[in-house]
Formats: structure tokens, C-alpha cells, sequence
DNA sequence: CTGTTTAGTCTAGCGGTGCTAGGTTTTCTA
DNA sequence: TAGAAAACCTAGCACCGCTAGACTAAACAG
């Protein structure tokens, strides 16, 4: 029983270097670049060791992989918030959020932009989402029905998205944060 | 001389046929379902007949595809626009890019999301983009650098996709437009 | 009309992908 | 220590994007 204990761990252990060797190899990469057989040599196994630990194979790693971003967000957002409030929570969220898209792209990619079950967000990350919702809606005091946090969750992902795609001016990016907090606060 | 012009009607026609076949197959089951094999059977040729129409293969076939549709989506939100002006504009341009995107969700992909080559939005696209851009700037009456046109338009991207995405209460899309032009009008 | 060149097309194959069936080895249990 | 169970690997499937080289049809020159 001991033992069992002991390979448990170590199960656990190997699903462990799995996620980060993905996460690693995608944001160095990109997702293309995480294969099977990439991810089995970094761990020192085969092919069919990923499917014991990940038996949907590559999307369910990258599944993993996007429940572990959606925590981070969530938590990274809150901490952003912190004290402040009105316009300066707006910022301080907005800075926040596009810095996480920006520093992670590979993970932000896998939450939400990579074909994954359509029904995943309802499932695992929905509340984790929900969480990072919630801190959305309390940075800019949304205490309607919480379509304007919808809008401002969903201007802060189309920055995230055209900036890394080089179709925003770089050099303006604290003018569009000003900007965005200027229309979001109260 | 005369078979000659016969010769590139027939090549420019079967080019339409590959683009509409590619924009079809892509519109019907995603891009990952748009092979080369599929494609050069739905024209009745072989794969090798495609990469004398599109040097750059599959990638290049979805750049052709993405640039046409640029043209397409900027015509629409000038007309979109029409005599509208301010907050009105504004509705009418949100309406009109978010059912674009919403009928066309391949083509918008392929515009916006697809891994094209980087640099390919400063070339071809690049008139076309500014077009639309212009089309947006037009319709809030933006007299600034174009910040917030920028974030107008990543509010009106993101929307798209996270509509898409299926996490965004689709029963408040109206609300979410509503909203979005009483914070951009002007 | 004939021979030659050129353009168009196909066959066959490369190396890569995600994934898996079945046999082998290692580990744990009794 | 013998047998059961878990862990792991080999080998292979069907598919992908892409291409070299052979073949055939059309255009041209004499």
C-alpha cells in the first residue's frame, strides 16, 4: 500500500512534467510544435505513456493546460484590482489582463482561441471563468446585468488578440488602456 | 494567341473554383477539414494542380481567401454606415461586423486568426484593412490619432469571438451593442 | 503534315501528424 | 517465489502538406 502511495506520486509527478513540457514547448512554439512524440521525449517515455495520463490525447493536455491559465487569470486580476476603485481598477485590470495575454501567449491561445470541445467551458473551467468574471464585473462596479463587463471582457480579449497579431500600434498601448478605462468606469 | 487568353480564363476560373471550394469546405467543417486532397478532388484535379495556381499551398489559399475577405467586410461596414452619424453609427457599423463575422466564421478566421505570415497584413491586406479602419474611425467621428478606434474595434473583435465561442449570453447581444455605441459615440 | 518543344497533369513517395492494438517487461501481491 | 497486474514499448494505421519525376496533351516551327 505504501507503494502504491509511491507510484500514485510518481503518476503524478510525470502528469505534472507533461503539462509544463507542453506549456513550455507551446510558448516557445506554438501549439503546432507540441507533438506526441516530442512531449513523450521530453519525458523520457513513449507515445502511449501521454494516453494513460491524457486519454483524449493532445486536446485533453491542452484542455489541462488552459484550466491551469484560467486559474492564473483569475487570481492575476483579482490581485490587480486589489484596492482600487472606479477608473483606476479598470486600468489597474486592463494592464493586468493584456500583460497575461502578452507574457503567456501559448496559454492564453489554449484558453481561447484553440478548437477545444465547445461544451469545456461549461464543464471544468466554468467556474474558474466565472471567478475571473466576477473580479471583471467588481473592477469596474457593474452591478447591472453584467452586459458591460461582457463588453469590457471582450475589448480587453480583441486587445490581446490584435496586439499580439501586430495589428494595433505598439507604441499606443497605455493610451488605449487610458482610453478603455475612461469608458468603463462606472 | 486567342487560345492563350482561352488558357488563362480557364486557370483564372479554376482558381475561383479552388477559393470557393476551400471558402465552402472551411464555412461547412473548419479549416483543419479544408486538405489539399479534398480540395484538388472537389475541382476534379490532382494535388500538385493546386500548388501551380497557389505556389504557397494550403497557407496561401487561405490568405487569398482572407484578402477578399477584407474587401468584403470593409464594403459592409461603410454601407453599414451609410448616413448614420454618431451613436447611431455606431450601432449600425457593431451590427453589421458582428453578423459578418457571425455568418462568415471561416472566412473571419482566416482573416484574423490563422497563423498567416506575420508580415502579411502590411502587404496585400494592408489597403484593404485601412479601408475598414477608416470605415470605423468615420463612424464615431474619430478626429484623434485613432486610439480609440483601435479599441473600438478590439471591443467589437472580441465580441465576435467570444460570441462565437459560446461565452458571451447570446439573448444579450442587442444589449451588448446598445451598450458599446452609448460608450463610443463621439 | 510532321517533329519538337512546352505546358499541363498524374503517379508515387517523403517525412510528418495523432493515435492505438498487442506483445513484452517490470512491479506488486499472496 | 509463483502468479497477477500494472507499466511500457514496438510497430503500425490513416491521415496530413508537399514535391520530384514521368507522362501526356497542346502549341509551334519547318
Amino acid at each position: 500500500m505504501a507503494q502504491t502511495a509511491a507510484r500514485r506520486r510518481r503518476t503524478e509527478e510525470r502528469r505534472r512534467r507533461i503539462l509544463d513540457a507542453a506549456r513550455a514547448r507551446a510558448d516557445a512554439d506554438g501549439w503546432d510544435a507540441v507533438t506526441t512524440r516530442h512531449l513523450a521525449d521530453s519525458i523520457g517515455y513513449t507515445q502511449p505513456v501521454l494516453y494513460g495520463h491524457f486519454p483524449g490525447g493532445k486536446t485533453e493536455i491542452m484542455r489541462a493546460v488552459a484550466l491551469e491559465g484560467f486559474v492564473e487569470l483569475a487570481q492575476t486580476c483579482r490581485a490587480a484590482v486589489g484596492g482600487n476603485r472606479g477608473r483606476r481598477a479598470v486600468e489597474a485590470v486592463a494592464v493586468a489582463y493584456l500583460d497575461f495575454a502578452a507574457s503567456h501567449p501559448a496559454l492564453y491561445e489554449a484558453m481561447f482561441q484553440l478548437p477545444l470541445d465547445a461544451r469545456f467551458a461549461q464543464e471544468d473551467a466554468e467556474s474558474e471563468l466565472r471567478e475571473g468574471f466576477a473580479a471583471l464585473a467588481d473592477a469596474i462596479g457593474d452591478d447591472g446585468d453584467g452586459t458591460v463587463t461582457e463588453v469590457l471582457w471582450a475589448a480587453m480579449h480583441g486587445l490581446s488578440l490584435l496586439e499580439r497579431a501586430g495589428r494595433l500600434r505598439a507604441e499606443h498601448r497605455d493610451d488605449r488602456v487610458v482610453e478603455l478605462a475612461a469608458r468603463y468606469c462606472r
